[in-house]
Formats: C-alpha cells, structure tokens, sequence
DNA sequence: GTGGTCTAGACCACA
DNA sequence: GTGGTCTAGACCACC
C-alpha cells in the first residue's frame, strides 16, 4: 500500500491517512473485501503511533468503508457506504465554505475540478 | 449585518464568523470600505466572547480581506486580496480531500456546485 | 509649518506629530524661542482631534523640548533638553530590539543610518 | 532557555518574549531546527500566562522565525527568514524616530551602536 | 467610544 | 504530553 503522509501538514495525521486509504479505493488499487494491514505493522511501515493508525481506521468503520471482522479490517463489501445525512450536510458545509473563499479569493474552481479528476484517476489503470 | 453561528458545530466559533462575514462581501451585502462593527457590539450582538470575533478579525486582517484602521475594521480597499500560494495549495488539499469522498460516497458534486452558485449569489439583488 | 500624518500607520497619531515637531527642529526649521501653532489651529488644520495634539504638546513639554508660556507653548531655549536616565534607557533598548531584528532579518543597518543620515538633513539649507 | 522578562516595562509581555527569543537565535544559543518549551511549561517558567506566551510564538511564526510542528514550535529551518517589504518600511521608519530623537537629545549612536554589537554577541562563544 | 494586553480557568483534539 | 478554542473579566492606550 502506498500511503503518502505530510507530518509537517496541518492536517491531521490520522485524517490524511485516512483520505489515502480511500484515495487508493477511488483509484481501484483496493476493492470491496480487500483486507487492509495491521494496525501495527502499518504504524511501524509509515513511522506514526498506533493510536493514530487505529484512529483512522475506527473512523473509516464508522463511515461504512471499512468493515472490522475477526481478523483484523478488509474493505466493505457494500458500495456504495450509505452515508448519513448529518455527514452530507457537513460535505455541503465545506463545499459551500470553499467556495466562499474562490469567490473572494478569485480561484477558478471549475479549473481546478477538472485537474482534480485526472489527479483522482492518478494510475488507476497501472494497478 | 446578518450572522448566523451554529453554536453545535464542530467547526470554530471563529471560523464560522470569518466565512459569514466573506459571505456577506460575496454577496454584495459589505463592500470595499466598510467599517464593521466593533469587536465588542458584535460579540454582544452574536452572543459570543469579544476575543473569538477578534481572532475571527485578525484571520481576515491576515488574509487580507480586512484592513485596521484607526477608528476600527473595515473591509479591504484593494480588491480582491491577492492569496500566497501557501493558501493556494491548502485550498486545493482541501478541495481534493473532497473530491475523494465525493467519489467514495457518491456524491454529485457538479449538482451541488449549481445550487451553491445560487446561494452564493443569494439575496444580492435585494440589497 | 509642514506636518505629515499617515492615518493609516500603526504609529499613534500623538507619537507621529511629536516626531514631526522634533523633525523640524533637527532641520533646523525651528528654533529655540519660536511659538508654536495654538492646539486648536494645529489640528484642524490636519484634520485631527483638539486632545491628540494636546498630548503630543504635552509630551514634548515633558521631554523638555517645548516650554509652556503665557501665551502657548514654545520651543524650549535651553538646548540640548536635558534628558532622563530612564528615557536614555528605553531608548536604548528600542535600539537594541531594532538590532536584534536587522539581525534575524539580515538587515543592514549602516547603509539605513548612511541614507537616514541624508533624510534627516532634509530640506536643512531652503529654510 | 535563558528569558528575562520586565514585568514593570511598557513594552507588552509578548513582545519582550519575542525579542528575547530572537536574541537567542542572534547569539547563537538556539540554532534551526531546535525545539521550543512548550507554551505552558515557559509560562510557567516565567510566571506568565500560557496565552501571553501563544501570541509570542504566534507572532514569531508569523515573521518566519518560528515554525508550527506536530509536536509544537521548532526554530525555522530556513534561514534567514524573508522579511516582506511593508515590515521592512516599518523597521525603517522605526529607525528614522529613533535618529530623531538622537538628535535631538544629543545621544551619540554610533558608540551606542558599538556597545551593542558586543552585547549582541553576547555570550556566543561560551555555548 | 475603540482595540490591545493580560490573567485565570476550562474543555477538547491530537499523538 | 502538546496546542486550539472559548469564556469572563480586568486595566490600559488612543481618539
């Protein structure tokens, strides 16, 4: 698994872990079922705590993503998660919120979407 | 000026005021100029303590949306405020992490970009 | 007499027109004896409060630079204003702080004092 | 960490903290990539409180000097830390006040000046 | 009236 | 343990 952490980012560890754990399911390098390393030997491959290991990992069970069974965590193998409103609701709240800022800011956003959807691809089909 | 803060929400106090208050140049309601209220009448106003509104202040201040001058804050006189490309490149974090989870739960996000174009215009008309 | 006030500046305004008054006696605008402008005159003409120019006199008056009379205030006669151990003392410290910052900020500060030197002589000769 | 704060002094707190914490970096006590005290734990060094201590760093990450880490504030790795052109007219117009009232009260700079440059030094060879 | 500074104490998120 | 946020209340400088 290729997991690529900023430690000098603002952003949260265990957030940025998880975003590249469902960056790699976006790019179809992991799929439904797929079990996901241990929390330990993950924590020791990228050089960060346990907890913030397992954080990531309770807070992708809790959107439905991943799932915990017996021996450890896989993928769900329902897609797609059901999302609850109060989640979509706080999506909308950042969207709205960065498009705040484009607004006042000046930022092309529709520009910066269609980067994005390449950038998501990323090396979908090498995998 | 209308605020709305949701006392409940994870997000900052602080935050919600710095969103609201570009909200309210986005849509025409505060122009270059403007004096705001003071940190006091605005914290008693909302509810809140006079330093969140004067973190809230300093915020804009250092992003450039507003500028102190002696008698107060007022909105920025040069617009609009040109963004380092620090900013820039959270922006776009940000606004990937988004794009992930859009496409993780399956979410429209092209739909949700037309109706926040129209609540960002808001009510600028009647203004 | 020709007093530049920046509104905009962080510098008090009562700060700015004491350095003002004291930038015209080092060029040799003013002299020892001569009355100053009535505190109400002065600040209409620059356009500011009767108690902001009222506490920039009285700060000179404290410093020994200006003498209150009968009929207003005056440019002391006894030069050099004897001045305080303490007020020698906060002055060095600013200095050194500005040391300590050309330091970090890798500022020259002979080559400023050099053209400072110039500045300060100003208009010295047309008067 | 060696601090010697001035509670009696005008110059805010915060200030002095940041100066003295400059002046570490100037005599070379404290190099790139050194930690700092925790906000708490200086302020209670100092006897301050943990707020005062905040707005110290914070302004120091602003100027560059700091930088913000996961586990708290570290000496920036970049050096000399770019000063932007308004700070720098600031540090100018400090300055030019200060040569004002050198000359005004007779104060000679240049051997204040020589006193200084040892004292900056300090004690950098004894470390 | 305005903002600036400082204190004291609380709760939370992150690692 | 670390910093982030928020509150409440105080005193001061400036205009």
């Amino acid at each position: 698994m290729i997991i690529e952490i900023d430690m000098a980012s603002e952003t949260p560890i265990y957030t940025q872990l998880v975003y590249q754990i469902k960056l790699g399911i976006v790019r179809g390098r992991m799929h439904a079922g797929d079990s996901l390393p241990s929390v330990r030997s993950l924590a020791g491959d990228i050089g960060i705590n346990l907890h913030t290991v397992n954080k990531a990992y309770k807070v992708l069970v809790g959107e439905g993503v991943l799932t915990q069974v017996k021996k450890g965590y896989e993928i769900s193998r329902e897609t797609p998660p059901k999302i609850s409103e109060t989640y979509k609701e706080e999506f909308k709240e950042k969207l709205f919120d960065l498009m705040i800022d484009a607004n006042v800011f000046d930022i092309d956003v529709d520009m910066l979407l269609e980067e994005m959807k390449i950038k998501l691809k990323g090396d979908e089909q090498h995998d």
